[in-house]
DNA sequence: AATTGTCTCAACCGCTAGTCA
DNA sequence: CTGACTAGCGGTTGAGACAAT
């Protein structure tokens, strides 16, 4: 932990500098200064991150008010350890994705890149390590990384319903309840789709009926999340497939994500999960939607392909007006 | 009880990409 | 086209917490 650099000696006033920016502060965040970007973002919403600073009052960068805010103040964080079924989910999307935290994160409700980045550091690299000390191309890993590829189907669901009744939706819900009786989120910039529940269009808007937003909408349903297997290949009957975001298809979802231009190529997610799906035409499990996904190499799709022909976000109520 | 080593994680840094004048 | 500005990402740092000696 970084200490808070004392107000005294980092700011310098105005009235005795003429001319001079005020200093900003670097380092932990105060309680009170937390409180002020809270409040500001709670009632104004989330702008222009350096007028955010300046508007609510703290001596910080916009970059430092917008790190505390995703990582740490945003109402809809989970906090607290890891699941195991949220362990697992980051093995496997890390074995499919890589270091793209932001990615891994987005399929992780209330998880932030950092906190997974951490986590990922810190525990789960380490324990694959100690599985194979000798080796890391052993068998032993390669089956601790490889066999999370798939996901037992209950997991999934497990999964879902943890999310869907964590406790920060309660705590999200305490924090909306007075302005409205539905969640009018304030943007989460890093809630694209690949998380649908809190995603445009879902974020907890049937929560507050008694419905449960994050199974109804699914929390790798709607967006693509995660494809079933039909049956031999890799996929098994039963077993479940979280592609990569770029390898999603959203035409017959009719549903796209404009700020999503990652156009990552895949190139090195040349694993075995490439076999998987090529040459096996995979259902989603979303109500009837699927994506054709034969002869789809990840190497191979460009994001432009897939956004062609993809109707306009229609989604976009989340937003702050 | 004191010291040392290790772990955790909040926050920073540097970089890239997008936007706009 | 260019440069300034901003958002966002991944890597790294460093201080506090905790465990081991």
């Amino acid at each position: 932990m970084r200490k808070p650099d004392s107000p005294a000696k980092n700011t310098t006033t105005a009235n005795n500098n003429t001319g001079a920016v005020n200093k900003l502060r670097k380092g932990l965040w105060s309680p009170e200064e937390d409180d002020k970007l809270v409040k500001y973002m709670l009632s104004n919403g989330q702008g222009c991150w350096s007028d955010v600073a300046r508007n609510a009052g703290l001596q910080r960068c916009g970059k430092s008010c917008r790190l505390r805010w995703i990582n740490y103040l945003r109402p809809d964080l989970k906090r607290g350890a890891f699941s195991p079924q949220e362990e697992e989910l980051i093995i496997h999307l890390h074995s499919v994705l890589g270091n793209r935290w932001s990615q891994i994160a987005a399929r992780l409700p209330g998880r932030t890149d950092n906190e997974i980045k951490n986590f990922w550091n810190s525990t789960i690299k380490k324990r694959l390590k100690n599985a194979s000390p000798n080796n890391s191309e052993s068998p032993e890993t390669k089956e601790a990384v490889s066999g999370l590829a798939t996901l037992n189907e209950h997991e999934i669901m497990a999964m879902c319903m943890e999310s869907s009744t964590s406790s920060s939706t309660s705590s999200v819900r305490a924090m909306y309840n007075n302005a409205s009786d539905r969640y009018d989120p304030l943007p989460l910039p890093c809630f694209g789709y690949g998380m649908p529940s809190y995603g445009p269009g879902n974020y907890f808007h049937d929560s507050v009926g008694g419905g449960n937003a994050g199974v109804e909408s699914g929390l790798f349903g709607s967006h693509g999340m995660v494809i079933e297997g039909g049956g031999g290949g890799l996929i098994g009957e039963g077993e479940l497939y979280v592609p990569p975001l770029e390898s999603i298809s959203l035409e017959d979802n009719g549903m796209t994500n404009n700020n999503n231009n990652n156009n990552n190529n895949g190139n090195d997610n040349n694993n075995d999960m490439n076999k998987a799906i090529s040459g096996n035409s995979v259902g989603g499990n979303n109500n009837g939607n699927y994506w054709e996904v034969e002869n789809m190499r990840m190497g191979e799709w460009e994001l432009d392909d897939l956004m062609k022909d993809v109707p306009p976000f229609a989604f976009l109520d989340f937003q702050v007006e």
